[in-house]
DNA sequence: GTGGTCTAGACCACG
DNA sequence: GTGGTCTAGACCACA
């Protein structure tokens, strides 16, 4: 299901938080559904249950996703994101990371072609 | 000369790092120009000459400087630096956060208003 | 009868005796009368009915109601609960929000105004 | 220096949090100053150090605190702190706290003598 | 020395 | 069964 490199630089539950953002961002996992148990990744991925407890909590503090202690973890509804905060902080970042790109030579051209390629992979998640 | 944040998430070698590739892009360092010598520059910036050993180490890695044991540590002329790659990630990065700002509602137009802004602040500094 | 958010963080058996509470403060629930059967509203809300149980329990617990074995569980008179000590938590409770509002920046103008919007709120149901 | 109520119902973890802000916002922590050490505090408190981390990284989550790796933890000036949301969310929490408490008979002026008790504890934190 | 991450395994509350 | 917390102890990166 996931592929982690256990010899990466980046955390392991780093790179959790970042695989379920894009799932859940791709609506590959939908609103409200569930994801898998604390004990059950843990096993799958060998890896131990503290670290997808972190990621899953990373998540939640993130907002993408919601605990039910006894229940499960699951999807948060996009309309329920907070989203003004968030909005903000993503321009920021958007904007440095194209100045970036700019400066490296990348076309203006190249770079809608890539908002093009985005809307594809998110389709339908922006009406709320 | 160099602007560290102490207390930045991101090490001190590693931001020197960034710095110096500025420079060195935009050419206000230029090919074949020496460095500061690791001890000169700890002295300025009050910092550990580990430190900056370090960031030298990592600027050789990345192929932004070399080093001429004995003399010092040198500009690689910028036609010999291999943008390929670092335009690669940088694509693969903007793709993901381009998704994830549509999936939070961000408008096609803000983000292509956003590239002109970022056009704006880089114009004149990309003369290499 | 009962909204239960079964997303919600706090288990659902605390939010039965918040719900009860109310309804016995506002005498929606009168003196001595009696509470649905534990079965009966396990069934009406589709819980657990040692949900329902631990709730009485914890109400019966705080003063709010009380058991007749055989015979069900019945609403203490209010005149008979304790409220000082309940009062007095609130009291800490509300200095330390208060502190922290203060020190995020709140103008006292602001914290009686939602004194005032509060007092809109409660006025009515009150009577007892 | 701290009181860890071992067998309470609310995390450790959780009290130290509450701790912490309470010595940030009464000022007894000064900007910038240092936190105790991680192992430090676990040690003297008797308690696992990653607990201490886990207190640490929420005021961090937070925005109460900010940590350098290598170097320790330290206090945000208050000027620093994102307000906005957290504002927002506090004048909600108060909005129902207030309502409670004249709801249980608290008198208005009561509510108001405990924001002039707050405000000396405060003392010159909301400038910014 | 500092914080950050991770494993191994335990116990509790909740439904 | 689920998540949440905690301990004991390890290793790493950073300054």
């Amino acid at each position: 299901m996931f592929q982690l490199d256990i010899r990466s630089r980046v955390p392991i539950y780093e790179q959790l938080v970042e695989k379920f953002k894009e799932l859940i961002i791709n609506e590959v996992l939908k609103a409200d559904e569930q994801l898998p148990s604390v004990r059950q990744l843990a096993k799958d991925l060998t890896v131990n249950p503290n670290t997808i407890q972190k990621a899953y909590r990373e998540l939640e503090h993130q907002g993408y996703i919601y605990s039910v202690p006894g229940k499960g973890n699951f999807v948060t509804p996009p309309s329920a994101i907070n989203k003004e905060e968030k909005v903000k902080k993503m321009k920021e970042e958007l904007l440095k990371l194209l100045a970036e790109a700019l400066f490296l030579g990348v076309e203006k051209e190249e770079i809608i072609s890539l908002i093009e390629e985005a809307e594809r992979t998110v389709k339908g998640g922006e009406k709320s």
